[in-house]
DNA sequence: ATCAATAGTAGGAATCTTTCTCGATTTTAT
DNA sequence: ATAAAATCGAGAAAGATTCCTACTATTGAT
């Protein structure tokens, strides 16, 4: 992989704002420091840094894709309320793959796992 | 709900295709019986079905949304050969709502779980 | 330092999927 | 049969993402 100014502060942007940012965000946040960088190089370097393993993208059923600077094992759950996406931990999603590999034959690669649902601050104050 | 004959054959386009067709592949199917059906028309109705929860909309990370008549809770694997959709179950995700719930204070409404990987055919005759 | 080769960029066009608009048609209720 | 409501068809429009092209920067060998 080569260096670039631009990759540099794509990544930066990422890995510096652990709010999931979309493409079109990072877009926004990296213009403050090089205001002549295009949407296109955004796109291409968010890609070319997930497919190198470097960030993750987080693909949401309703709008655009999301970047992740964390690279360990977790998933996320996305607020219907403020749109807010957070971590979250599933031990569950452990031995899955082994038993789907044996009942079904299937090669388990990649696991998306989505949550949707209020957090805390969106179920009001005095919920549970 | 009112009916309409477009509405009847696009939901049992879904029905009787257990591939978990796209919107495009439900038009293409429905086209066969109605060659003046709109992509727009189906769009609505799968839509409009999956939100009175007669059909069920599946996301997927890459390309288009599919369909899926079959209501009760399961999730989808993806094969990254073939393409093809298949059913699984997965008991792991009981209880990970409550777990969640007391770990975070979030609310889960709704679960995506996809698993990508290669299916029996496509990981060849030879393989486990 | 110079030249050629390579990689990367900016900007915009193009693509793909999905939604929207609106006049025409069909369905439902009376 | 008639009016109101729902739905349709066709195409325009929107939103997200990718592709294309010409230009610029970097690298390596001389």
């Amino acid at each position: 992989m080569n260096y670039s100014k631009q990759r540099e502060l794509i990544l930066k942007t990422v890995t510096e704002n652990p709010v999931h940012p979309t493409a079109d965000a990072v877009y926004e946040l990296a213009r403050r420091e090089n205001p002549k960088i295009s949407l296109g190089t955004v796109y291409r370097n968010l890609n070319f840094l997930s497919e190198m393993g470097i960030l993750r993208k987080i693909s949401m059923p309703v709008g655009s894709d999301r970047f992740d600077g964390r690279l360990d094992e977790h998933y996320h759950m996305i607020c219907t309320g403020c749109g807010q996406v957070f971590d979250v931990e599933c031990a569950a999603l452990e031995g899955l793959d082994r038993q789907i590999l044996e009942s079904q034959g299937f090669l388990v690669q990649k696991r998306h796992l989505l949550l949707a649902g209020l957090c805390k601050e969106c179920r009001g104050p005095e919920a549970g």
